[in-house]
Formats: structure tokens, C-alpha cells, sequence
DNA sequence: CAAATATTCAGCAATATGGCTGAATATCGT
DNA sequence: ACGATATTCAGCCATATTGCTGAATATTTG
């Protein structure tokens, strides 16, 4: 069996949105991408003032959650910027602009319905 | 010395993308907002296998982001979605549509470019 | 006021993350 | 082949994260 493409998607959010969560990551991705969207690894971690090790490490990071990808050239590696990973995050916040009858100052909806759904299944899904 | 404004939006940054790095706390927000922008904590608790105890902090860790704000009704507590907060991601996203000369199959021009101004800095960075 | 309900606070343990240093690997120039 | 250059691999350590359990706090209800 192989592995549901849902299973696949839900790792791809992951691995992209974990990777966004560091700063130097998320450098990263904007140096490349203005730099015409490709650095080699050395020009990279010359941007940063920790060793470039750790660099490396972000650098795996970026390419694991396919933000990046990489291809030597010569003794030195040339990272790419893969723009079209980036749109997973789009389409999560694209969910955020579904029209949605928005009662954020309906507190009292919000109480009631809470009164009577509320500790039914919590209850349950708590003590299990 | 108030801390400078841009320290803030990077530590916002920060926040809300740290934020959304984890599966339960996207969860939680796309929940809350198709609940109609506000649910409490138990509702939000009962979504989960885990211990609600564990869903509290990721609500404090969504609500540290500015992703969410909370009040009491009584002995319950109301979330409330914050999607203005969002919009930190959908800027920083903006950036890679800024249009740059994207020559992401010109291999040589990296190449190049890097043959001459890279070690330079790199270097000195490196060995400080 | 006591019991029940709703939820957070505190502290623990396991795991993950990020930075460091010291090799190791591969390519280039001589 | 040798030394320099470019970069990753491995392993260590400190800190952060996440899940758990047990206690505490606030509010409602009988």
C-alpha cells in the first residue's frame, strides 16, 4: 500500500511550515530568492555569523521540506529556490478567506451553543 | 529605550510562524475560524486526543502569537480568532512575488558570480 | 457553603532543535 | 599526487518543545 497522498500532504505542511519557523530559514529563502533565486552554499552561510555547519544544517532542512533543491557544480553546491513549494502556505491561508458567517461579536452564540455541545464528547474524549 | 518597532515585527514574525509550525495549533485555528471566529477552550480541547491540558498551551502559545485572544464568559473561556495576525504570513509570502531577473536555469551566471565575490566575505565571516 | 464544572498552572520526562567542533569527502589547481 | 577550497557528516551539549499527571483557581448551582 502505498502511502495515501493526504498522509503526504499533511507532511509537506509540516516539513514547510517547520522550516518557515527559523529566522535564518526564512533569510535564507529570501536571500536566494532575490538573488535571482540561487546561492551556492558558501554564499549563503557567509550571511550568517554562526558556523556555516549549522548553515548546512538549515540548508537540509529547507531541502527536506522541498523549499530548496541543490545540484553541484564543480566542487561547490548551487541551492535553488523552489517558489512553487511555498504556495502549500498560501493555500493554508486561503482557507482563512472561505466566507464564513463571522460572529466574532456574537458572544452570546458562542455560549450558548457551548451550553448545550459542550462536555458530551469532551467529557468522553477526556477521561478515555 | 522602547524597543524599536522593527525588533517587534520580528519577534512577530517569529511568534506566528513558530506558532504555526505545529499541526495542532494550525488545527486549532482553522476550528476556531470555521466555528465562526470563536470557540472555548473545551470545545477546542474535545477536537483532540490529547491531554486538554496540552491544548492549553498551544492556545497560550497561539494566543502569545497574537493568532488568538481569549476573554472569559463565565466559567468558560472564549477564543477568538485574530485573522488580522495572519496577515504577517501573507507578507512575508509577498515578498517572492516581487519581481526580480530570475535566472534559475542560468547555472553559469551563479557560478560565475560566485567564483568572484565569494570567498571574501565568506572567509572573514567564518574565521572571526 | 459544598459539589460540580471549566480551565489553567506547575513540574516531569522524552524528544527535537540548533549551535559548536572535529573529521571526512570531493573537486580544483599546480 | 598534494595542498587548497567548498561543503557535508558525525557527535556533543544546552535549550526548547510537547505530552503527561496532579494540583490549583474561578464560577455556577443546589
Amino acid at each position: 500500500m502505498p502511502k495515501p497522498a493526504s498522509r503526504v500532504r499533511q507532511d509537506a505542511y509540516e516539513a514547510v511550515f517547520g522550516a518557515l519557523a527559523h529566522p535564518a530559514r526564512r533569510r535564507v529563502l529570501l536571500a536566494v530568492y532575490f538573488n535571482g533565486g540561487a546561492m551556492t552554499a558558501g554564499e549563503i552561510a557567509a550571511m550568517f555569523a554562526h558556523a556555516w555547519q549549522t548553515t548546512t544544517r538549515h540548508l537540509q532542512v529547507l531541502e527536506a521540506a522541498g523549499l530548496l533543491t541543490h545540484e553541484r557544480q564543480g566542487r561547490m553546491r548551487i541551492y535553488r529556490i523552489d517558489r512553487k513549494r511555498l504556495a502549500l502556505v498560501s493555500d493554508w491561508l486561503a482557507h482563512f478567506q472561505t466566507p464564513v458567517k463571522h460572529r466574532t461579536e456574537g458572544k452570546q452564540d458562542v455560549r450558548n451553543k457551548q451550553t448545550d455541545s459542550r462536555q458530551g464528547e469532551a467529557a468522553k474524549a477526556r477521561s478515555a
